[in-house]
DNA sequence: CGACTCTTTGATCCTGATCAACACCGGTGG
DNA sequence: CCACCGGTGTTGATCAGGATCAAAGAGTCG
């Protein structure tokens, strides 16, 4: 398993401030940004803008303060622990409009990274704001929870014990559940991701990843190229991951 | 892996209102109740006791109404998941004073069952008086923020790919860990629940689960008995499991 | 006591990891 | 332009951790 990335954070000069989430193309798919919800219009008055982060590069790192909760504006990003080992752990794979940095308001500073997967922006929404607002507004309390709430939901999924197969097909059905959720292309998968990340997060070796992709590809199921791969039989890839899929 | 227990529910009538915490040993200590500070007090005035319920029985069901937020009050239960090819998975185990449901939020409805381990009472907080209170109360919002920041937290940690020795020994400090922050004895861990679902929840057969025990038994770390087992050498457990515990 | 379930221990097997070699591509410099 | 290089991905051969199969103890409840 080969060491953490090196390259520099970037400048916090780089940030940017915008006027809220007007043209950008996920605002109403966007789950940080309440849907586009008008009770929600308080969140996407206090958003800033953060990036553009080349690929690898660090949004922020273990041991830093918590200021603000995160979304993926553009492009795609991973977070990612250390262990005591050095050993790194890949949690989740963030699309556009998720929400993330939700398990650092209990601690009060992060303890894993995230870091860009290719040419990414995100979006921030500084933590004293959003307590503000959410005081005041009990939609947005409402949507915190929420969100909060299908974030614990969801992880439960990704621990069981399944065999490898069943793991990497309901990882590639719930990915492209996701875009299209988000009005994105669900039957095209780009992953700027390493196959090593993939393994990392489904619990398998790179190589392992590599012989279930071309087990798919020789099924019919999918078509790989450099960038990504087509999904060309979903409903065959969702019956392989069934069980893991929404219990 | 054997079937769903098949005990029916308990009757709704054994369901006992009472008047808040006072008198709970563990009010202080109680995550849910707020850990008795008197900003949350509003908590501990809308709390229902449920129980006593006897070991396999039911708390809630899948694919029934979510009505409220649960703790333990005393005894042990355990969250359980049913895949649609009838395999269970066992989510979590709750200790005394540790919220639960809160994946349910977002659903509307349970989408997973709480089974008692042994005897067991369960405190009860009806999610419209939650809502009510949060509205008004920040403090009480804010814990539950807290509280489930740290529930997304936590269930990193049971996912990650490390060797069934760790995982186990990781385990057992981890609950160690968790009897001392409710002011229970650290160094003795009654484990109510069966063998196999301790092999569920770590990913691991029964006889492996015995066979581990077996091991930290010969080298000195713990001695076990019927109904639990006693901590000799916690350093030498948390040792190794300590790639797994806290980052 | 006897039927049953749960746990423990032993023997064998299999999935997926590890080791090894090669192909592929993107960049760099001559 | 091509030779070279390091990183990433693919494919094959071997290995091992833990599962599965099998059977015997140990409680528990009628």
């Amino acid at each position: 398993m080969p060491a953490i990335h090196t390259l520099e954070t970037p400048p916090a000069t780089r940030r940017a401030h915008t006027v809220g989430c007007t043209g950008c193309a996920h605002a109403s798919a966007c789950q940080a940004g309440g849907y586009g919800k008008d009770e929600l219009s308080g969140l996407r008055r206090i958003v800033e803008k953060v990036g553009l982060l080349r690929d690898g590069e660090y949004l922020y790192r273990p041991r830093t303060p918590f200021r603000a909760l995160y979304a993926v504006q553009s492009g795609m990003a991973k977070t990612v622990t250390v262990d005591s080992a050095g050993r790194e752990q890949v949690l989740a794979f963030h699309l556009p409009g998720e929400l993330f940095a939700l398990d650092a308001i209990c601690l009060g500073y992060h303890d894993n990274a995230v870091i860009a997967l290719g040419r990414t922006q995100f979006c921030r929404f500084p933590f004293d704001s959003l307590r503000c607002l959410a005081t005041t507004q009990p939609d947005v309390q409402w949507h915190l929870m929420h969100t909060m709430s299908r974030q614990i939901h969801q992880q439960r999924l990704s621990g069981g014990d399944y065999p490898a197969e069943e793991r990497m097909a309901a990882f590639l059905t719930d990915l492209s559940d996701r875009r299209a959720m988000l009005g994105l292309r669900a039957d095209h998968l780009p992953l700027p991701m390493s196959r090593a990340d993939i393994g990392n997060h489904l619990r398998l070796a790179t190589e392992t990843v590599s012989r279930l992709l071309a087990r798919f590809r020789d099924a019919g199921f999918i078509r790989i190229d450099r960038q990504g791969l087509d999904i060309l039989d979903g409903r065959a890839l969702r019956d392989v991951g069934r069980h893991l899929l929404q219990g």
